[in-house]
Order: structure tokens, then C-alpha cells, then sequence
DNA sequence: TATATACTATACCGTTCTGTATACTTTAAT
DNA sequence: ATTAAAGTATACAGAACGGTATAGTATATA
């Protein structure tokens, strides 16, 4: 990948979350990252192509970052599940934290047939199903049912965290989550 | 009120929860209201005022649809944090529901110093403290935590239920409130 | 009948938006 | 040395944006 390109994406994806997606015109862009339309639009055909990439980069992220804090500490599945909000809160609370993609994308454009909502809407879906899996091998009864709940105080708490940083909230959510997850277990 | 800023208020909100805020221009407002742009700018100066009037409207009407519903039903105060989820649950299965004004706002003007931000910020604030207020007559132990965690659970829902109608979230929310809340009440 | 009020109709201003056209410069590989 | 690719610089088209100016109509009250 050309080195501007990366430019591009990473400008992009911090104002994007700082000012928001329909506020961040591309001369923004461009001026920020220092280079010009023509480039912009030789590397994204549109402005949605662009947001589209923008989200798919920072959820993969995410997931590839998530998946190896996952796999790399814990060995039994049971614990996994349970370990999920600790390395979610590391995330939230680092320094380089600056939200979740598909949260905002989706409230931004509510529309469900526009294309940047659908993918936020599958996104939102892929991390769910993450979780289900997790709560799966941890031979939970209710899989799906644990992990829309976990996924909802995660939602929850991310939005709450960019409404007001430092509110504390994941700290709570990581408390909801030990209570679920335990009492899923049970039954 | 007059009649057409009534009508204004009405369409402002719909249109704003189904194409987003900024995608809203305020040609579209008038069209669909019947009316003109002198007319509009004649009872909010601005389009922020009307955004912040939409949104104290909003948030106001289910405050109060909320309110009433639980003195009227329950008696106990130990009952009305149970029910609180029963009638959130009804408010957003009803046909009216387009969603909660704070949430979309708070992510379509992330910066903190945006008046309509700041809004979004203190209503979502002064609902948890509307939530905590009810746990405390309950007399739980943590009842800021508690509220702090089920409003996770109910801006969670609230956002899952907008990226897909139907999703079932809010009924596991629901079930999910009810071990936080019993959990809360043994200690 | 006079006057104030509410509202309409329409044209417009300045700005910003996405996206493109044209021409030029740098860099690297053959 | 030639050529292709990557990037810059800048101007601009066309539409949409928020907001205003001007002129006119309808209605109700005094």
C-alpha cells in the first residue's frame, strides 16, 4: 500500500471520530494529511469509498488485536469470555482510544439501504457472533442470547465513554459483564 | 404554540432520526412541513436551535410518558426499577419510536464544546440520574453503579435496535436488568 | 375601514461540498 | 537518456448548504 494512502486512511480516521463523518470534507482530508484531492480520489473513487475503507481498517484492527491479546494469554476457552471486557477495557482506556467505527457510522446514516450503514450493521453483527463464539466454547447454554447482552454493555459503555471520557463506564461494564457471564454459566 | 412550529418540531424530528441531522437541510423541513424557510426562521434563528429544541422536546415527551407510567402502576418503590425495562420495552416496540434523540446527536457532533453536544451529554447524564434516583428508593446499596450499568444496557438496546428493527435486544436487555438489578438489591 | 399579525412566494447571497480538468514536477526503473 | 508512474498545484464546475431580502396575501381584531 502506498505509503500516502496509509495517510489518507489515518487522517481520515481520526477526524472522522473527532468532528464526525458528514463534517470532515475532503479538502479537510487532504489539507491534513498533506496532499492533494487528485491523490485522494486516485486511491477512493468516492467519498463513501473512502469511509467504507475507513471503517473496515479500524475494525479489523481491532479484531486482529483483540484476537491475539486473546489467544496468546489465556489458554482454556472458559476463560476467554471472561477475560473479553479486561482487554476491551486496556483498549478503551488507551491513549490511542478514539472510538468505535460502526457506532457512529450507523447513527450518521440511519438509512438502511445506504451502503456505510449496511456495513456498520454487519460489523456490529461480526462482533457479536465474535462474542457468541467465545461464550460457545466456553460451553455457555445461551451463547447467542450472553452475547447480545455483552455486546449491548459494550455498545453501551463506548458510547458512554465518548460522550464523556473517563466516565468510568467500562469499569461497570466489565462488572455487568462478570455477572452475566457467571450467571450464564451456572445454568 | 403556533401551529406550524408545531409542525416544524414534528418533521425536524422525524427527518432527523431517519436521514440523520446533518443530512437534513432545512429546505427538505419546510418542503415537508408545507411551509416556507421565513417561517421557520421566524421561530428558530438557527438550525442548531431548532436541533436543541427537537432534542428537549423528545427527550421531555418520554421523560414524562415514563414518569407517568410509573406512578400510576406501581406503588412500591422497590417495584419501579423492576418495571422500568418492562415500559422501555413497550416505548420501543410502539409504532411512534425512531429512537433516542441524545445518542445520534452525541455522535454526529463528537466535539465537547458543541452546544448540541453538550445537550446530548446532559440529558443522557440526567437520565442515569433519573435511573439512580429510583434504585436509591429502593434502597440499593450502589445505586449510581447500578444506574450506570443499566443505562448501558439501555443505550446499547437503543442503538442495536436502530441499526436493525426487530433484533430482540431490548428483550434481552431486559432479562440482563433484571440479574443486575437482583444482584444489586441482595448486597 | 384601518392596522397588526401570520404566513407565503421567490429570488438571492456567500460559502462549502464532492468531484474533475489541466498542466507541471519529481522519482525511479529500464 | 527515456519513459512510466506518482504526486503537486490550482482552478473550476455544479449542486447543496444556511440564512436573508423583498414583496405580497390572508385573516382577525379594533
Amino acid at each position: 500500500m502506498s505509503a500516502l494512502k496509509d495517510k489518507i486512511l489515518v487522517v481520515a480516521t481520526d477526524l472522522f471520530h473527532t468532528r464526525g463523518i458528514n463534517s470532515t470534507g475532503v479538502d479537510t482530508i487532504v489539507a491534513v494529511a498533506g496532499t492533494t484531492k487528485m491523490t485522494l480520489y486516485k486511491y477512493f473513487h468516492t467519498k463513501e469509498e473512502l469511509i467504507l475503507e475507513v471503517l473496515q481498517t479500524s475494525q479489523q484492527g481491532f479484531q486482529t488485536w483483540l484476537d491475539e491479546k486473546l489467544s496468546t494469554t489465556s489458554k482454556k476457552p472458559s476463560d476467554k469470555i471472561q477475560q473479553l471486557f479486561d482487554y476491551i477495557e486496556v483498549w478503551v482506556n488507551s491513549p490511542e482510544f478514539i472510538g468505535v467505527g460502526f457506532i457512529k457510522a450507523s447513527a450518521e446514516f440511519p438509512n438502511e439501504e445506504n451502503p456505510i450503514h449496511q456495513l456498520s450493521s454487519r460489523q456490529s453483527r461480526e462482533f457479536r457472533q465474535f462474542i457468541a463464539r467465545l461464550a460457545n466454547e466456553a460451553s455457555i447454554k445461551d451463547a447467542d442470547g450472553l452475547a447480545l447482552q455483552l455486546s449491548l454493555l459494550f455498545e453501551g459503555a463506548v458510547q458512554a465513554e465518548q460522550m464523556k471520557r473517563g466516565s468510568g463506564a467500562i469499569k461497570y461494564a466489565k462488572k455487568a459483564a462478570k455477572i452475566l457471564i457467571d450467571g450464564a454459566i451456572k445454568n
